[in-house]
RNA sequence: GGUCCAGUAGCUCAGUUGGAUAGAGCAGCAGCCUUCUAAGCUGCGGGUCGUGGGUUCGAAUCCCGCCUGGAUCACCA
């Protein structure tokens, strides 16, 4: 890295000028701005303090220095504070040359440690996936894909929150209503017959509860005393019981959402390494209560129930057990965290989940903390924000939500039809262009939502729909098949660019900017894994397919007479190919050798 | 009310540990297909970075106040 080299020769310049011993990481090196001459850029102000001097003075003896003593720095101008280096083309083509031979460029290889554990997904299986979900499930993917690339071992995990009284909700409702329907002799999918009759209790429930409240009573009783919730309540008990005719019932309906997740699973594009359930975890909690209790964290209270006191740093008290012993949210994740401890021993415990639980996750940490689990230390929240709709947030009961499914198959409808309307696919086959429009749709709905900061709210206007055109995922997989184009092209008119020699070429601007962001990738990649954020990748890979297309239309490759400048440009072209399926690859999008 | 998060162009979003004249896309206007794919390229217009202070060589970025929006503070999950 040319960078450190820089920070080595700049702090031994220090310390020969100015008889001052500094560590080379105080030195701010960075890209010069594309209006100035050069390619890094010396920040002086920080160090005018080590010269006493002046900032133009202090830059050009800095800048003299480092011409005299690096071979890669070519030349240097200073402007006001900012002392800019240019380096040499050779420097950069033999950076070209080493990478664009390393298959994994970008990647670091597996470092051997403990893994990091990552939870996404989480759904509950009374209600199918949307938009919400397609955020997590991508987003938490994508992050397990970047911090591989970063040499992390990961562990995918899903917990599949399959019980509960939502779920005795549809049940109720289908054993009403359903007259024996089943996916099988509907051809509806799963998740959607269940998630159905989830909507029908609550219409029928909410009707309930008005008709009580006519009769005088006040909302909160109706919603506890309408007939539907007692009898999911009695349902949920005889759950609990293991009652047969229940469990059956419940293994069935269940198994039919599973078979519905898996699908949408497997058309976004994800998996997991591990699913717990939650019907097999739900108990966990209570041991490490009786814990705190032993040794005084917790308490009783009067009624029963167990409660965790937080109020000395800033928080409530917790509830942990139910005055009737049984157990709460926090009091599953309690253990299941434990669980998951137990299992991998994780250097990270992360968790994909909405910003609506950042409480939740606190309090979770804290009382692990408070337990003595060191571990708990490695617990991250990894939370994002909601998509809302023009109109606010999405709500399943009130049906204002973006289904899944039918996202994604509009998106791929989309993408057949605007192909079609550019007269595209013309000498394709069925399957080749059927692949296509999934890829292209899926692409750009991969895109459309990782591009964005996840800790941000984003929006979806469903009336506009995704685009195709500018800043978008289906831009960045044009420009690959593009690039794929030009490849092809010069391999079937013979040009052979590995037998050209391109060490003494002088760059033109276009090559040497698109060479240094193919530079950058490694550092891209390291910051997003830091930072959790696949958007870092996405917008990376927009400049890089942006710059890619602009000298594209600037200097024809194949009609280029100098052969090993055709050489070069053609090299180029694959290596930014190579990088960009690298890193689209993170987010899950693939890219077509043709569109 | 307490806590947390956000506020950047008409709209959707970028903006690295504080650095040079704040960037893209969409939308609008004007050009470019006998030339490697026009899902593209070029140009124009569009901003008190919510607001007022502070910190310093230098602030969209850090600190404090205020305004606006969201989340959360359940014996729901």
């Amino acid at each position: 890295m040319i960078e450190s080299k820089l920070a080595e020769s700049l702090q031994n310049a220090v310390n020969t000028l100015y008889n001052q011993e500094v560590s080379p990481d105080i030195f701010q090196i960075q890209k010069t701005r594309p209006e100035f001459e050069g390619d890094l850029t010396v920040v002086v102000f920080p160090l005018l303090h080590l010269s006493h001097k002046a900032p133009e003075p202090t830059a050009n003896e800095l800048g003299q220095w480092l011409t005299e003593q690096l071979n890669e720095v070519k030349a240097y101008n200073v402007i006001k504070g900012f002392l800019n280096l240019e380096i040499t083309d050779a420097y950069w083509i033999s950076f070209f040359k080493t990478a664009a031979g390393e298959k994994n460029f970008g990647f670091k290889p597996q470092q051997d440690e403990p893994p990091v554990v990552i939870e996404y997904s989480s759904p509950n299986t009374n209600k199918p996936l949307h938009l919400g979900h397609v955020r997590n499930n991508l987003l938490g993917w994508s992050v397990a894909e970047i911090l591989k690339a970063s040499g992390k071992r990961v562990v995918k995990v899903n917990l599949v929150n399959d019980r509960g009284i939502h779920i005795c909700k549809s049940m109720i409702a289908w054993q009403k209503w359903a007259n024996g329907k089943t996916p099988k002799n509907t051809g509806q999918k799963g998740d959607k017959l269940v998630g159905n009759f989830y909507v029908l209790f609550d219409k029928a429930y909410k009707k309930e509860i008005a008709r009580l409240m006519e009769q005088g009573m006040d909302e909160k009783e109706a919603a506890q005393k309408a007939p539907l919730i007692l009898k999911a309540k009695e349902m949920l008990v005889k759950w609990e019981a293991g009652d047969e005719e229940v469990r059956q019932m419940w293994k069935e309906m269940n198994s039919w959402v599973y078979a519905g997740f898996d699908a949408t699973y497997k058309r976004m594009g994800i998996d997991f390494d591990k699913i717990y359930y939650e019907s097999e975890t739900y108990l966990l909690g209570k041991a490490l209560v009786n814990e705190g209790l032993e040794k005084g964290i917790f308490y009783r209270k009067q009624d029963g129930s167990v409660w965790c006191d937080l109020t000395d740093e800033g928080l409530d008290e917790k509830l942990l057990l139910r005055a009737d012993g049984t157990s709460v949210y926090m009091t599953q994740d309690l253990g299941t965290a434990q669980l998951r401890y137990n299992d991998y021993h994780p250097q990270k415990l992360m968790y994909v989940v909405g910003n609506e639980q950042n409480y939740h996750f606190d309090v979770l940490q804290r009382i692990l903390k408070k337990l003595g689990k060191s571990w708990a230390d490695g617990i991250y929240h990894l939370s994002y924000g909601m998509v809302e709709l023009p109109n606010g947030k999405m709500k399943s009961r009130e049906g204002t939500v973006v289904d899944a499914d039918d996202m994604m198959e509009e998106m791929a409808a989309t993408a057949r039809k605007t192909s079609k309307e550019l007269g595209k696919f013309d000498d394709f086959t069925p399957e080749e262009s059927f692949k296509l429009f999934e890829m292209i749709g899926l692409g750009a709905l991969k895109y459309f939502i990782l591009k964005v900061d996840p800790k941000k709210t984003m929006l979806f206007n469903p009336e506009e729909s995704i685009d195709f055109n500018g800043n978008t995922g289906s831009f960045i997989q044009y420009t690959h098949a593009r690039i794929r184009s030009v490849i092809r092209k010069a391999v079937t008119t013979g040009i052979s660019p590995e037998t050209e020699d391109i060490a003494g070429l002088s760059l033109e601007k276009k090559e040497k900017t698109l060479l240094k962001l193919l530079y950058d990738f490694p550092q891209v990649v390291s910051a997003a894994a830091e930072s959790y954020s696949p958007a870092q990748i996405a917008n990376y890979c927009y400049e890089l397919a942006k710059e890619y297309n602009q000298l594209y239309h600037d200097l024809s490759i194949l009609k280029e007479g100098n052969t090993s400048k055709r050489a070069l440009r053609l090299m180029l072209s694959g290596f930014t190919s190579q990088v960009l399926c690298s890193a689209m690859g993170l987010l899950g999008i693939q890219l077509p050798e043709r569109m």
